[in-house]
DNA sequence: TCTTAAATCAAACGCTCGCTTGACTTTACG
DNA sequence: CGTAAAGTCAAGCGAGCGTTTGATTTAAGA
């Protein structure tokens, strides 16, 4: 019991830490990197401005701090889903796969969805040292291509790149774009059923061309 | 000559106008919304900063008009490119003319990217009172499904404004997410020649699914 | 009980922000 | 030439920004 006796002020600061964390992914998923203030987190958190410079040293590495925590989330989830599937999956079993995480945040809301929308904004305006995650993107990319080369032929690895990336993209664009239009209003097994079509079509590609 | 002289004082004025408005546009399409400042835009038009207040009225003003001005030229080109399209056209043919306007913007690059950036930011933060342009996204979407529901039968007009929605999404990720990863490398006429199929199964959907 | 360290807090720092002001320059018309 | 209007400019306003500081509170260990 020296080391790791139970201390009541340290469980505290973890709650501080854990409250700016969830605070800042909720406000990069609102308005984006730059649209974030360090007062409206704090304010959000209940927490006192000085807090994130004692518990992450700057805004900018507590902003970094929630992205990669909301990568790693994301990420992980969707590696997992993927690996589940069976060898005799269709393309449209990899498709639903590939966007079950983000379909599911789009249905239970919350900090769950405001995580995917961090993630989504990361792909369009990347923090400057986000090579950290590569490793699992590049993963999650070719487990689905892994289970797609059979299905689909006459596809070499920087099409396959290119569709990948597409898939990924229209997932992305999906739960970040539709806030306050008429997307809204479909409920969410509506969305899904439109959007595996469209996915596995998109990474089939025209059946006459490559 | 009274009213319509020629006055090299309001000539001068109107290219003050105009660089402020480029500049708005490069920067919007850089960071968005949040993230630009009064003093960067003039700064990258050579104008003061009560220029500003001066000719639009304030900086979000600035940036409405920069907006509006980048929406109005990206959907006017893509309707007339839909438009000139023959009644036997395929559905490859619809794909390429609704992504012809992004395509032929990221080959050229220079403003016609950053406008093209721009529009696409719009669709994940739109500004406060962009409804006045819904009319112009509608009549796009229409002309669209107008040539495809013919040749994809069995979607319902609400599948086909999500699957618009999709293909129109996937366009805007290609834009503005490539800055700086591996897919800026690629040839453009490589880009089409790889976006068009997967567009158009998108379009299309699953084979055997509605 | 006294010491120590973790955590929190109010207050203030220097800086940049969007915007306004009032003077100044430039051109057109009588 | 004198007047008027359009446009430009340097300077400064208050407000909010991210960050730092030093004091204070809290709980654990000797």
């Amino acid at each position: 019991m020296v080391t790791e006796r139970t201390d009541q002020r340290r469980e505290a600061g973890q709650r501080t830490r854990d409250g700016l964390l969830a605070a800042a992914q909720e406000l990069l998923a609102q308005r984006g990197q730059e649209g974030v203030s360090l007062r409206e987190i704090t304010d959000r958190a209940g927490a006192n401005v000085s807090a994130v410079s004692y518990h992450f040293g700057s805004l900018k590495a507590l902003c970094d701090s929630a992205i990669e925590n909301a990568l790693e989330r994301y990420l992980d989830a969707q590696i997992d889903e993927v690996a589940s599937l069976g060898t005799a999956s269709g393309v449209e079993d990899v498709a639903a796969a590939f966007a079950g995480p983000m379909m599911r945040a789009l249905a239970v809301g919350g900090r769950d969805l405001a995580v995917m929308r961090t993630v989504a904004r990361v792909g369009i305006d990347p923090p400057e040292g986000w090579g950290r995650l590569t490793a699992k993107f590049q993963q999650s990319r070719r487990d689905v291509v892994r289970h797609l080369s059979a299905k689909i032929p006459g596809v070499d690895e920087r099409e396959w790149n290119f569709r990948i990336r597409c898939a990924a993209g229209l997932l992305n664009w999906l739960v970040l774009a539709p806030i306050g239009t008429e997307l809204a209003d479909e409920p969410p097994e509506q969305i899904e059923r439109w959007l595996v079509p469209v996915l596995a079509g998109a990474l089939r590609g025209s059946p006459n061309a490559g």
